[in-house]
Parts: structure tokens; C-alpha cells; sequence
DNA sequence: TTACAACTTAGAGTTAACTCTAAGTCAAAT
DNA sequence: ATTTGACTTAGAGTTAACTCTAAGTTGTAA
């Protein structure tokens, strides 16, 4: 069982970060202890990894609403009883299908720009060795 | 040449957006016409793409300003010429050889949940289906 | 048991990156 | 020649996503 500073230092994420993705629903409710403070489990954690990781390719903390919403009990990074997620399971395909589609032409376009940025460096560098004289 | 509105078309960038990065000093003070209208090149153009790519991978403006500034001409997707460029070589290879590891990382982090994502697809679709009763 | 750090809340403040408004100028078509 | 729509500016407004403040409570280590 972890703190919300436990949570924080192995998500990214800071405390107030945490706090703020509940106040406006994009996780749920955390357990409490005796004095009201929160606690968190493993596969908390490793829910909010799976979020964090969609962030970072681009899925805004609204569009991650609607995939963790419709009243559903939130996943252990999948494995919820069918019959639990089954009621928004067309949405959340629908969601997944689009992000993904984002995700491949993202893709290309990084494999695209590291490739540009490689060219370039080394071009830079061969300037600098002195390779090309003006 | 273009107008804004050309430029914005081909960019994807609005032509608020364009002022608003000549403003910051992002891009380079605009060609004007006789009346005082912006006007730009397919030089131009290239250089706005190659920074909205930057961006697409995560450069924050602040950097890029720091990539374009020094007082250096812009380049045109490449090739200024050597002595143009100089200056400002060892700057531009460091941010550019960071930004460098960053997008490898974030390819590796893009590859990792692009399966993670197509796995949880296979997973729906399955309950959808009706593979997996309740 | 007394500090002291970490936690709690509601709500205010901040930052990056736009996005728009107002008032006016310019350009193309009728 | 006039209307229509795109352009110009400075500066104000908006949005997403935090980030912090204040005032108070809880947990832990000496």
C-alpha cells in the first residue's frame, strides 16, 4: 500500500497532479485510511502508468475521461471481469481504435523527424570538423 | 509566394498562429508587400513544416526559439551556407542531439504502447464477440 | 509529547500556446 | 466605384493542465 509521494515518485506524476486527475474524474475515488488519507495499491499504480503512457503519445486528459468514465469500475491495466466492462466496451473500442490510428502516424512521423534530425546533426558535425571550408 | 492563409492551408497551422510565432520571434520577421502584407517562399514554408514536426515530437517554443535564435539567419531546411551557420553549430548540435535521445525514447514508449493498445483491442473485441461468457 | 513532515480541502494563481477582438487597410470581383 | 473578404496591429481573452496557497489534520521519529 502506497502513499500519494510513493505514487507520485514512481508515476511522474506530483501529488498535486494525482489529486487534481481526481477532482476531475479521470481516476476514481482513491481508498482512505482511518485519518482520510489516501492510499493506493499496485494495480492503481499500474493504471495510472497506463494512463501517464497514453498521455505522453498525445491523448488529452478529456479523451482519457471518456475512456475511463460510463459509470464502469477502471480496469487493472485489462483484466476486469467481462460482465464489468462489457456496458461500455463499443465505446472504449471505438476510443482505443481511433488513438491507435493516431499513434501508427505518429510513428512514421517520428521515424520521419529522427531520421531528418540524424541528416542534419550530421551535417552540423562535419561543418565543425572543418570537413566543409568556406 | 504565398499569403498567410496559403501558408496556414499547407501547414496546418492557423494564421493567428503564424503571427503569433513571429511575434515571439519563432520565425523570422515576414517579406511584406508594397501594402504591408506578409508574403512567404517554399524556403519558408519547408523551415515552418520542419519546426511543426519538432513540435509534433514534443519541443516546447521556448526551445525551438532557442534552436532558430543567436542571431543566426534561418535555414532553409538545411543549407545556409556554412559561414551563415556557424556560430551558432555547437548550441544548435547540443539541442538537437538531445532532443535526438528524447524522440528515440518516445519511439521506444510509442512501439511499447501500440502493442500494449492492439492487445486491449484484441481483448474487447473478444468479450464483443462473445469468446469470453460471463 | 512534542516537533515536524506529509497529508487533507477548496479554491486561487500560473504557464504555454494559442485565439480572438477591434479598428483599420488592402485587394479582387462585380 | 463599391462591396466583400483577407489582410494588418496591439493587446485582451481563452483553454488545458497543472501548481500552489492557506488553514487545518495526521503520522512518525526523537
Amino acid at each position: 500500500m502506497f502513499t500519494i509521494s510513493d505514487v507520485a515518485q514512481k508515476s511522474g506524476l506530483s501529488p498535486y497532479t494525482l489529486r487534481y486527475y481526481e477532482k476531475i474524474g479521470l481516476l476514481p475515488a482513491s481508498k482512505r485510511k482511518e485519518g482520510g488519507q489516501r492510499y493506493y495499491t499496485e494495480n492503481d499504480i499500474n493504471f495510472i502508468l497506463f494512463l501517464k503512457s497514453l498521455k505522453q503519445t498525445g491523448m488529452s486528459l478529456e479523451n482519457m475521461s471518456e475512456f475511463v468514465k460510463d459509470g464502469c469500475i477502471y480496469e487493472q491495466l485489462h483484466f476486469n471481469s467481462p460482465e464489468e466492462i462489457k456496458p461500455s466496451i463499443t465505446k472504449r473500442i471505438e476510443i482505443l481504435s481511433k488513438h491507435l490510428i493516431k499513434m501508427e502516424m505518429q510513428k512514421k512521423e517520428l521515424e520521419l523527424i529522427i531520421s531528418t534530425t540524424k541528416e542534419k546533426l550530421a551535417y552540423y558535425n562535419s561543418i565543425k570538423k572543418g570537413d566543409i571550408k568556406t
